[in-house]
DNA sequence: GGGCGTTTTTACAACGTTATACAGCCCGAC
DNA sequence: GTCGGGCTGTATAACGTTGTAAAAACGCCC
């Protein structure tokens, strides 16, 4: 049976708190009897309970991390930022994925999946502002990812639609004059909507048509969402000078789409991403991407989580986190005018 | 403030333990009863404070997982399988990555990082057999990847020698005379070594011989590291036929290196690796891999772990999950040998 | 050596839940 | 009618920890 407070109690001969005070360092104890104390401990092997420790001080120590998808690494970066940042506060990540289901993201927020946590971070996909309105669960709750409307809670994001404008725009300065958009969910993602919108707004600004046979939509963002819109924008006759893809796997999946029609990136096609996996550093074109910086995303939600956590209500506050474009082989000029 | 069981009690006029009765569905209420209490519940937004549940019955639901990295698909991908298996048991995932750093990995066996948990499921990279000699913890232990030594404790693994061996067949069986192994770990990593076993043994059985020069070091198990270690055989003067990576991950890497020099794959070397992870079925060559049945490990090590949760110490045992070797454009036969 | 302030240790009550044991109740059988 | 036994509901005691408050020990001064 597991060792307990009470046992390394009775086997040092002192009272249950007196242990309790060694094991927390409390400064009114006796070197003397704080070695004593030690020496039972050591010798029975004695563990603290966390559970019971935490039901006493009403917090467990973790915090949840719901993402879409752990396959997507650009999730799998963001979770291993935010378990190193959330390590640094002494708590825990209990990780969880909700596949961009709305039902699933639905319950995740109200508490149904994982409920012994502090708090919970929230990377949300088809997740709807109402889904939240009538939310009970009194963790604090933090999103990651832009919203549009307001919400009595703390978002983390890049700015979607100014980073959609200057990958847009580094294309446009390539000269190229057909941008496709690969990636939108049928109109059910608010963030696939930004980029489309930012997608939109560029090719306005530029003084060309947002043509909607460009826009393919996708069920998912894998490899093989953007490989079958790609192909599908081929077959339907189209052949745009570029792509902007709503993620990098969906950009390298329209890449060998191309590259099996013997399509050439970027001499006939350009192509950008989203989220500078390290995956698209190493494909045979290595890809030009939207790079969020993940390590502070991941910070500041942890930090977000973690300052409401005393359960003070203060306003919803809204964090930037930068954006960069990496430039590599899939967009590079035959002259670029300067993006 | 949260509701409790006392708050619904006093507001249903009952006692705590018909409430309790209730939430659990044990079957000596009355309908009416139940129903009373039932409002109440609904009325005042009770909710089970599971900290508190798991006090009393000593369990908290929760398995952790550590993975080496969650960067690397295949252990993403590993993640969402164990997940979805222990979800099916009611139980939740508790992810922790140990960057397969031997330390690391000591700590986590020991239960330092998550000590919240009913079991642990542990994919170790470099830590040592002795290093779970003396492992004091009382959770439930079980071992992903292949140990060559006997421990009490559980092992799920496919056979890596002789998947390491179908790999370096069917490139045999092409033809090829100079197969590489890039990816040994300095002799650091006992699943890497099982691998290099294997190489080594189908090389000799084939009558060929299994030159040191040929088995590549790396640190880690990146792209990076794969790309680095390529570069230096070709640097050292040697121009392999073929190539057998630890992992995908190595394996594109090292393609990679290979594009930029301008050899071809298959055609001047071909590349074999070990995951079969979705993003080597996008590159412009795609990946032969061995593929592992990921579904097979996670249900596996989750049925273990929690089939050890009554403490009954029966003896350890080991499971082997299928593999097979997924074949593609990195090995695309001219004329292949059947293999 | 008694009084007083400070330091050290202790007893006890919580945190929210469930297991145990028991007290009523109702019903049918003797 | 009294007894036994199956249903319901309840009081109480845990689970292992820490906060509170009070008791004990100590040191110092007069």
């Amino acid at each position: 049976m597991r060792v307990s407070l009470k046992d390394v109690a009775a086997h040092a001969g002192v009272s249950v708190k007196t242990v309790s005070n060694v094991v927390n360092d409390y400064p009114y104890v006796t070197a003397a009897m704080r070695e004593r104390v030690q020496r039972s401990i050591d010798e029975l092997g004695y563990r603290p309970n966390l559970t019971a420790r935490h039901l006493r001080k009403g917090r467990t120590g973790i915090i949840a991390l719901a993402l879409p998808e752990l396959g997507n690494p650009y999730f799998a970066e963001l979770a291993a930022a935010v378990i190193d940042a959330a390590a640094a506060h002494d708590y825990t990540v209990l990780l969880d994925h909700t596949g961009g289901r709305r039902e699933q993201e639905i319950l995740v927020s109200q508490g149904f999946r994982a409920r012994v946590i502090d708090g919970l971070i929230l990377s949300p996909i088809e997740l709807e502002t109402e889904d939240l309105r009538d939310r009970t669960e009194d963790v604090p709750l933090v999103l990651l990812g832009e919203r549009d409307y307001d919400l009595p809670y703390d978002h983390i994001a890049i700015d979607n639609v100014a980073a959609a404008r200057a990958a847009v725009r580094h294309l446009i300065g390539l000269g190229r004059r057909e941008v496709a958009f690969i990636g939108d969910r049928r109109g059910r993602s608010e963030p696939a909507q930004l980029r489309v919108r930012g997608w939109r707004e560029e090719l306005a600004a530029a003084g060309l048509p947002a043509d909607d046979g460009l826009v393919a939509d996708t069920d998912g963002w894998g490899h093989a969402d953007g490989a079958a819109a790609m192909a599908r924008i081929l077959e339907a006759g189209r052949r745009p000078d570029a792509v902007f893809a709503y993620n990098d796997l969906v950009a390298i999946g329209a890449m060998r789409v191309l590259h099996e029609r013997g399509l050439r990136v970027p001499e006939d096609i350009a192509v950008v991403g989203f989220d500078d996996v390290v995956e698209g550093r190493f494909g045979a074109v290595t890809l030009t991407s939207v790079s969020p910086d993940k390590e502070a995303i991941g910070r500041l939600a942890v930090e977000s989580v973690l300052a409401r956590l005393g359960g003070k209500p203060s306003e919803p506050r809204r964090f930037r986190a930068d954006h960069r474009l990496a430039e590599r082989e899939s967009t590079l000029g035959r002259g670029a005018a300067n993006a």
